[in-house]
DNA sequence: GTTGACTTGACGTACGTATGTCAATTAGCG
DNA sequence: CGCTAATTGACATACGTACGTCAAGTCAAC
């Protein structure tokens, strides 16, 4: 049982070359019966196109952007580097990647770097930015134009994105409240949470997934409410610095997003580190070594060469209409601690 | 800045595509001075063969032959599901994959399985079976053979494998160790440890991790003696009771390898199943249900997808003698609890 | 029956590589 | 210097697909 090719399927249609090849690549210039035919041959013999070989043929090159946060923040390095990584190794081969960054807190920004996407010949696009109506028609039009586009670490629910590329965030948050529910031994106090910005969906998410389970198993633990420090770093050592003074049951902190280093920092500042159970998210230079310290009791963490390589594999796949293979996709919520960090 | 061809290393190097063929197919009949300048050439210009194109040109189809173990073992039918399934999936085309069963605790039988596959024309193996002397032998000579040779979960560190595809059981055990006793309410308490057999040299390393984990954080917790059942069912039921009844403070229980379902089945039926933090290793139909039921606190897995998608692609890296991509081989210990088990 | 539009098939070239044949060149040796 | 053997280059064909060109075919409307 060889793999068919044209030529099989040629023959089983009773048609030419030509028309098979008119009909796979939905050209014009055939008569429904004959179009009909030869997708009743593909149908018959399973013919599916050898990708590989096509695009030596056309001399295709995948042109993809991916549109990422600007500004210092540890985890998007680690996923602009991962990128960079995965289209560099052979596995993503013919893809030539721009990466850009916008400020995404400026709806305008994200958009108008999208309208540039239009006029160049992009075939897919990658975004990491928070969801607006603007993006959200910034989005239609490039799919509009042909181009595939999927949402990188944060849901575009409502927008027309081929694809989602990141975790299940309520999940995420979910997992969170149960290791510090499991971790923390005393048999009561509050947990101190903290994020930039709640207005960022993720972290929203993870902070009612939190909310759920501490709610629901640990009814002796009490969550404060979110302390958000909008890109502020001194705010954030300031309101850590008083959250601790005004909860002395705290016992347990639970970092959302950005910013681990300073709040490490507010937190060894006054000595209460070691005592107080801390989850974190992301995998980053910062929270690995806290874990490595014992600072950081468990990361809550998407693997960035994963997310990287799906992005890359599903752009190609929509690029030729190609199904994926959802099981290789599915992005994971990972539990680092120490153990098994590596 | 295109990719460089054939052609270019041709031009560079001064000689004709045929002289430069011959030297990247390791043919005879290039004199050395000239043999140099075409490394030199591949070097300078960072020539990189087109794997798909050589593929195609010359009709290469990869025989790959996996040989798991026998007998019923769930872990081992979800790793026969993936292979299958990831070999069916595009990535890997022009794969074609036969799966083997063997009696893994009988050397001869295993040995006799592999030397079938010196006469017939395969390029990869694929092992997941326990590392004897005459494993040892059968691997050598399947190397002399020229064919490609992974170790699948458990590692074969004695044996000529050009890959290991698994995690690192030492530190799986101590991620289990670091579980139960953080999970753990109790000021005391002693942890019953069960597996097939401390033969496999995984179940002896996560014991090792798991008790270098234990003496030196968790001090007040006491590890009991490995209970092993050798396959025997009924011998298992009956130690679990057994041992429930000798240690009134038993605490917890890891268990380090397949059996999940009778372990459950005994630890049910005297009632104490829900007092005990349980941490059991791999993901499958039993250890999910287990969780959802909050029967086990967390399961210490290697993703199985995974496992098949990376030997095949370390196979395949082998027979074309091309880098692997470390980081995407990395398996990794994934702790999964039942917030973030979907 | 003629015209024109649409449809079809035959064929050539290309992508980057592999592999074979054969003649031409070169090196090594006496 | 001449001979033989080793080395080299030119060329052809192929893999599975894409795409362009052109002549021949079909069909309906006039």
């Amino acid at each position: 049982m060889e793999k068919p090719t044209v030529r099989d399927i040629a023959r089983e249609a009773g048609v030419s070359l030509s028309t098979v090849d008119r009909v796979l690549n939905e050209r014009t210039g055939v008569r429904p019966r004959n179009a009909e035919r030869v997708k009743a041959a593909v149908q018959k013999l399973g013919y599916v196109r050898d990708t590989h070989a096509a695009n030596l043929a056309r001399r295709r090159v995948y042109n993809f952007v991916f549109v990422l946060p600007e500004g210092s923040n540890q985890f998007v390095d680690t996923l602009r580097g991962a990128l960079k990584e995965a289209s560099a190794s052979q596995l993503t081969d013919r893809v030539s990647m721009t990466i850009k960054s916008v400020d995404a807190e400026d709806p305008h920004a994200v958009v108008s770097s999208l309208q540039v996407l239009n006029r160049h010949h992009v075939d897919g696009v990658g975004l990491m930015v928070p969801e607006t109506p603007q993006v959200r028609d910034a989005i239609a039009r490039l799919k509009e134009n042909g181009v595939a586009v999927v949402a990188l670490v944060s849901d575009l629910p409502h927008s027309e994105c081929d694809h989602f590329v990141g975790v299940d965030n309520l999940a995420a948050g979910r997992t969170a409240g149960v290791l510090l529910g499991r971790f923390v031994k005393a048999s009561y106090g509050s947990i101190l949470v903290v994020t930039n910005s709640l207005g960022s969906r993720d972290s929203l998410e993870r902070r009612l997934g939190l909310d759920e389970v501490i709610a629901s198993d640990f009814p002796s633990l009490r969550t404060l409410p979110t302390v958000e420090f909008h890109g502020d770093v001194e705010r954030l050592s300031e309101v850590i610095l008083s959250a601790l003074r005004a909860h002395p049951d705290l016992v347990g902190v639970y970092s959302m997003g950005p910013g681990n280093g300073r709040l490490l920092d507010a937190l060894r500042t006054c000595g209460k580190l070691r005592d107080l159970v801390v989850v974190a998210h992301e995998l980053t230079p910062t929270t690995k070594q806290a874990l490595r310290h014992n600072e950081i009791d468990a990361v809550i963490a998407q693997n960035v060469g994963h997310l990287a390589r799906s992005a890359l594999r599903v752009l190609r796949a929509k690029c030729d209409d190609v199904q994926i293979f959802m099981a290789q996709e599915q992005i994971r919520i990972d539990i680092i601690m120490r153990e098994n960090l590596r």
